[in-house]
DNA sequence: CTGAAAGCGCTTACAG
DNA sequence: CTGAAAGCGCTTACAG
């Protein structure tokens, strides 16, 4: 652990009594090195806390050892824990983590992608949604040979590492928590039509209800698009119909914020007269007054398994699978306790 | 604009029939070269589409090209405007810009830097609140000889560069703002007593108390935090109060949410009844009903200043001037209108 | 499975 | 103000 400034591969070699070819190999987890050799090198370069210098491998290999992840979901929470586990994963490798928001100004995420990517060179790319389901983007990518990960894809891409959670289920387990709490009138607001997972969660609300021998009718099924704007009018739409709904299922906690935040103005008390759940478990949904229960994804182990995936593919030149699914967990909190 | 890929220093001291050394002098801006010759090599240099190769440079310098910006306010909004500040002047200036996060786990700011610091090498840095106040981490990075900006510290520091916004006077124009209105009894909601930029607010608020001939009694001062939750106890103690408020102004906007949520909740009409005035301009204050009034700083100017300074000071050695003072704005919205 | 040589694109002293 | 030489720490073919 001593991280003698300027420890080189050649420190290393001699050290371990091999050339340095050998430990570049090491190094580059490149198979034709005897499993004895490489712990030993290993074992040498640990030991003198030794670590490549990446501009010198960037500048002789021509790669870039920069993994990047393309995202336009602004939720920090999302992004920080994304951007936490490939930097895990990352900095054992070698790689470089980095994060680049693709705008959609006047153009489309891939004219975005395009224009990043003739400016600077990436060894790999993990993409959230709603990229990871933008195909012009997935093409581009593999029309490069640029191994890529998708992060909650609505479908799943052949050519790309899948890593998930169901959807569908963490929708039914959301449902039946209200349903458990002996809520039996439900409405379950929606986000985006295009952003699939919402389709996938109403699915498992419904299934949930099916289960449950609930009455369709005493449910009820507003649009929203995650904003929590959104949140205000559903409750209004709440408010007007008279199905006397106590139990609100929101397909994303912004939505949730807002329906309770509604809610309060009219003078409706949660969760004793109204209890609702959001997804995802941001920071407002802690913050909130009452906090919001809300659904949870290892979104930084999700990355991380992401990220190792990717050198894997870049190391060997191959994936072996390419579907990976998370569990979830819901974090019980005062606005459905 | 050709960006052919394999463009070197060398290309560009052939066409422009100069030494690669004055190409690299030129690019470092070294001072040492003829105006006439400088603009000679750029000229070639943008004609072509050439821009150096960093990790020829990092290898060779043994510099790092990286600007890093340390921070632990989880605000993206603010994080992002940062970011994109830095971002523009450093690819402008072969840069790398990183922002990482200080996180205080059972450890001072200092230490995670030291910690940073010993496995990344950085030529810059740029701090934000609350880490721009930080003694100990900016001592550390003096110590090294690392060019350092603060954005908005609450003391300026001699061996930085400083930049800022009038706190107390954009805590006086929207105090203003409140009384132009014709509101006279007004409450301030301070955030955490740590937090320089608070006091500084609140020391405008009275001010501009004072030059509108209002009457102190008429006044409220709660303590917060710059929580939500905060918010939400104001409000209370501003509805136990007989004193009638009419103007809220909160440190941040966090609180005003809080506080309007909490009158909501009591089915007090904002703004009708009370109005509600913020700080930042945050994301959360655009989306919230009503959105919020609120006061904007030009942050990603500021941050792309703060790298422009940095580098030239990496360039020359040396610092001309270090306080650059920053307009601020008030974005008028429903919350107060 | 392993080694010796050349080279990646730049900067650093050192001269002039 | 400007140039020729050496070298930064690694990887890439090429042999064996």
């Amino acid at each position: 652990m001593a991280q003698d400034k300027n420890l080189t591969i050649q420190d290393i070699a001699q050290k371990a009594g091999v050339s340095i070819k050998t430990v570049s190999r090491v190094f580059n987890n490149s198979p034709n090195v005897r499993q004895q050799k490489r712990d030993l090198v290993l074992g040498v370069a640990k030991e003198l806390g030794y670590r490549p210098n990446i501009s010198a491998r960037q500048l002789a290999s021509k790669r870039s050892f920069v993994l990047i992840h393309f995202y336009d979901n602004p939720n920090m929470d999302y992004l920080a824990g994304i951007y936490d586990g490939m930097r895990e994963a990352c900095s054992e490798q070698g790689y470089y983590a980095v994060a680049e928001r693709l705008k959609l100004k006047n153009r489309s995420y891939k004219d975005a992608l395009l224009d990043y990517l003739t400016r600077n060179p990436v060894d790999g790319v993990i993409l959230s949604p709603p990229i990871s389901d933008d195909k012009a983007v997935i093409r581009e990518i593999e029309k490069r040979d640029i191994p890529c990960a998708l992060i909650s894809p609505g479908v799943k891409k052949r050519n790309c590492i899948n890593v998930f959670i169901d959807e569908k289920m963490a929708g039914q387990k959301m449902a039946e928590f209200l349903i458990d709490r002996g809520h039996t009138k439900l409405a379950f607001i929606s986000g985006l039509d295009s952003h699939s997972a919402s389709a996938q969660r109403e699915a498992g609300f419904w299934a949930a209800v099916e289960a449950h021998g609930l009455k369709r009718k005493d449910m009820m099924r507003i649009g929203g698009d995650f904003s929590m704007q959104s949140g205000f009018t559903a409750f209004n739409a709440l408010a007007k119909s008279n199905k006397n709904i106590t139990g609100v299922f929101a397909a994303n906690d912004e939505m949730a914020i807002g329906t309770i935040i509604a809610a309060l103005r009219a003078g409706k008390k949660v969760p004793e007269e109204m209890s609702v759940v959001g997804f995802d478990d941001s920071a407002f949904a802690r913050a909130m007054w009452p906090p919001i229960t809300s659904l949870a994804q290892p979104i930084e182990d999700m990355a991380k398994f992401s990220a190792q995936k990717i050198i894997d593919w870049i190391d060997t030149k191959d994936r072996e699978q390419s579907h990976y699914e998370f569990a979830t967990e819901i974090m019980v909190r005062g606005s459905c306790p």
